[in-house]
DNA sequence: GCTTCATGTTTACAACCGTAGTCGGTTACA
DNA sequence: TGTAACCGACTACGGTTGTAAACATGAAGC
């Protein structure tokens, strides 16, 4: 796993669900990715395209099995995950996020278990 | 203004720039939006495009001005932000902001600043 | 050996995006 | 009254994305 940040080439947004799906399981063969994503209900020619992409982007690596290539992130899902809330919160909110926490209050997105969790979470942060 | 939800044509990063300035203040020209934006170094034209492509999309609104228009938002800056917080938050932390949020603690992307807001923020919310 | 199947590679193509030039009409100044 | 300046509309063009078919190649069965 590359432990810090990706080589500036964007993750679009179907990569990401493969990514999700190897994040969960690897290495997996494209036809396990295609299964793993099912719910996209992409062709296994689509998902193959995806993964290529993701190789040239070099977010995951292969590695032969026989006639065919087994797949691996390189890109640690955190960093990944830590990328994109900076870039959102540096676009949208300044690169402060409280203002993003506000907003998500207003809209009502956080649950009671969100709040529980982030409260602990402070409590955490601030010893 | 319209209050909920746009039509659901994604604002582009570039075309959210040229929201901002709007935003910030409206109703404003062509010419007008291109100094506020002037950070962006883009040509005139490329403003015009990108005022275009918001008036397609209906997220601004034309006003004859003479021989020219005056732009203003018909989508509210708070509306914005909260969808793409959502989204983000769907995509990437299954919903969840409590993640989200220690994604960021993570990253050390919260000053103290923000931390004192949120804790703010949340006795807010507990009452 | 030839056919078939699985699999990666190449090519395709429409939509969208960033960026911008050009066209045609109107206004204002000389 | 001609012409320069300005403006919105149209056109352009290369890159990325979503989606996928066509092709090549090697393995495996008959």
């Amino acid at each position: 796993m590359v432990d810090e940040q990706q080589t500036g080439e964007r993750i679009s947004e179907a990569e990401h669900a493969v990514m999700e799906a190897l994040w969960a399981a690897s290495p997996l063969s494209a036809t396990d990715v295609a299964d793993a994503v099912q719910a996209r209900e992409w062709s296994l020619a689509t998902v193959k395209t995806l993964l290529s992409r993701l190789v040239a982007k070099q977010a995951i690596a292969t590695q032969p099995d026989g006639k065919r290539f087994l797949y691996t992130p390189l890109l640690a899902r955190a960093d990944y995950l830590g990328g994109e809330s900076r870039r959102l919160v540096d676009r949208l909110f300044g690169g402060r996020a409280a203002p993003l926490f506000a907003q998500l209050a207003e809209a009502e997105a956080l649950s009671d278990a969100d709040l529980s969790e982030i409260e602990a979470l402070l409590k955490e942060l601030r010893k």
